[in-house]
DNA sequence: AGGGCATCTCAAAGCGCTTTGGCTTCTTTC
DNA sequence: GAAAGAAGCCAAAGCGCTTTGAGATGCCCT
């Protein structure tokens, strides 16, 4: 059943139909509601090819998912993509991933634009002075940064936790705690968010007359893997540091088995708060020792980040108005003062 | 630049540019070459919305995801999700995500088949007598299942592993190694792989005269807490199983955390066997005691399920072939000997 | 009564591609 | 040398929608 047989069938021209349709004012409320109904009794549905390419709208949003044979997707993209989902059912609208290695990724994203496949796309995980979002931005399309980058000559649209704002709390609570040499367990550094947690517990030590030492300092992709190995690290030296805070669980799974593995324990010989995105498979509270944590859900992140595309794709929203979420601190049993106030 | 531009500027019909580009045989090579390179160095590209309204083919393929309050997507999507992409970047295949509940999912096909929103989909995680595979079966759309349903009237193109054996050769290990009770926790038992999984460990029992007590299984979605859960009721009992089958590394997480809990070890009281899907972010090895796994990268299936999606679209698979994959089982520190073989 | 103005409807022109059917021109065959 | 066939190209008709520009119709006002 296409346009042209419902609006024989209705002895009306596709054109008022078509109108009827989709709500513009030029037709008679009878007439619109004489195919309003006859339209949902044929089960008719307009052809998303042909009006895709009458009118350039694709009904879908697009993210450009990086791949390669060296590269993880990471799992929480798994938990953004359920939030996404939450608002995308019951609008209709699908999400295309466009899988591109970084070497094609600029290309990649200049197709998916020239061949308005989809009308609106949201970039995450940004690095300082992302050339996505410059291209993007340049190339005209709507979009949402998941996350933020610094170092743009341009304001954009983002939405981002307070990742600052939780690693400075964190490390403030080590440091009225007494706790003076703190270490920091980050996710690659090259991204902002490790960027902002960095300066977060600087902040917070340097408000105490206290530095983040270098040395204390550790970053990596977020594995287990690479949280026991910073933990390890970090710990058999000297002058190690009596807390630390962690930028994933799932690193946070390394850092308790490597202070187990030195034979110290937490939070007796170690304090640790880790930032938790709040995976369904992976809860804090269910560590050996209940982990304290900032908490901030990523599905929900996902959830509002389909809402705003959408509003954006509809006119509803524009500018680059950027949304910055604040991040609960959890404590649970993880945290301790430190042993000896020097 | 289009195609009516291109044309022009060659002084060639619309038809014979399309041919060219196309690789229709009734177009000399001479003007075959002419019109390829006058495309490349333009940079002409076909309107994919064009193309897909006169030829119906969409450059697209399709998952239906399920999602809902209740509803997580789990972590193996996202492994999955990179072995898609490993094929798809390459070959400009992008992947179509169409969220829906588990209400609405039958609609959601529909739509999406009825749309002709994309060329071929995939199903995942299926269930006896799937209602997915059937419903997509019957709407003529290719298709690939990402595992197998049992109870249907008919074949279906599927990729599995051999979840059965890889869990019956576990299971036989352990009774060589003189377990005689031995547990298992699996994943959610409506699905197909746990179905079979179950069939396997009660199978090489059974070859040993032992059998797989009801007491002795647990069954959950795949989470810390659920393998904590399960692991803790088996534990607990008086004729608690000495060796241990478990469906998931997160599950597994769950029983380290809970036999250390109840003050036993691993493999002096208990053995485990995990089944390892292949996570960058969590390793068997790095377990506290190296787990011994059942291994199957769930990426290389992901990659697998692209490449044939791709050769159904392209007409060069049809049939309904199923491949099984073998499973390693790979052994570690996590087994040893029943403490007395009664 | 007739001009002016809403209001409602329509025919037709795109959107940019593929594909059908037909038309030349050239080669082959007997 | 005519008939047959192949090779190469083209005009035009879709695909199913949106949207432009214009044409009816009815009503009010002077």
């Amino acid at each position: 059943m296409n346009l042209k047989q419902l609006s024989k069938m209705l002895e009306l021209s596709q054109t008022t139909v078509s109108r009827a349709l989709n709500g513009y004012p030029e037709v008679s409320e009878e007439t619109r509601r004489r195919v309003m109904d006859a339209a949902k009794r044929h089960g008719y549905r307009p052809n998303p090819s042909a009006r895709r390419l009458a009118t350039g709208k694709a009904g879908m949003i697009g993210y450009v998912l990086p791949t390669g044979a060296a590269v993880d997707i990471d799992p929480h993209f798994v938990e953004f993509l359920s939030g996404l989902g939450d608002y995308a059912r019951g609008h209709e609208l699908d999400l295309v991933l466009s899988p591109a290695d970084a070497a094609e990724e600029e290309t990649t994203y200049r197709r998916v634009v020239a061949n308005k496949q989809v009308d609106a796309l949201y970039i995450s995980a940004p690095r300082r002075a992302d050339r996505r979002i410059a291209l993007v931005h340049q190339l005209g399309i709507p979009f949402i940064v998941h996350g933020r980058s610094e170092g743009l000559d341009f304001d954009y649209p983002f939405i981002d936790i307070d990742n600052e704002g939780a690693f400075h709390d964190a490390t403030r609570l080590f440091v009225q705690l007494g706790h003076r040499r703190v270490g920091l367990i980050n996710g690659d550094d090259t991204q902002t968010f490790a960027i902002f947690r960095e300066r977060g517990v600087s902040r917070a030590l340097a408000s105490s007359g206290l530095a983040l030492e270098p040395r204390h300092v550790r970053s990596a992709v977020m594995t287990e893997e690479n949280g026991y190995r910073a933990a390890r690290s970090l710990l058999e030296t000297a002058d190690a540091p009596t807390a630390i805070v962690c930028s994933s669980l799932h690193m946070s799974l390394g850092v308790v088995r490597a202070v187990r593995d030195l034979n110290l324990s937490i939070p007796g010989d170690v304090s640790l708060i880790s930032h938790d995105d709040v995976f369904p498979w992976l809860k804090p509270e269910n560590f050996p020792v209940p982990l304290s944590t900032t908490r901030s859900s990523i599905r929900a992140a996902g959830a509002r980040v389909a809402e705003r595309l959408a509003a954006r794709i509809s006119g509803l929203e524009d500018g680059a108005r950027g949304e910055v979420w604040p991040v609960d601190l959890v404590v649970r049993g993880s945290i301790a003062g430190a042993r000896q106030v020097v």
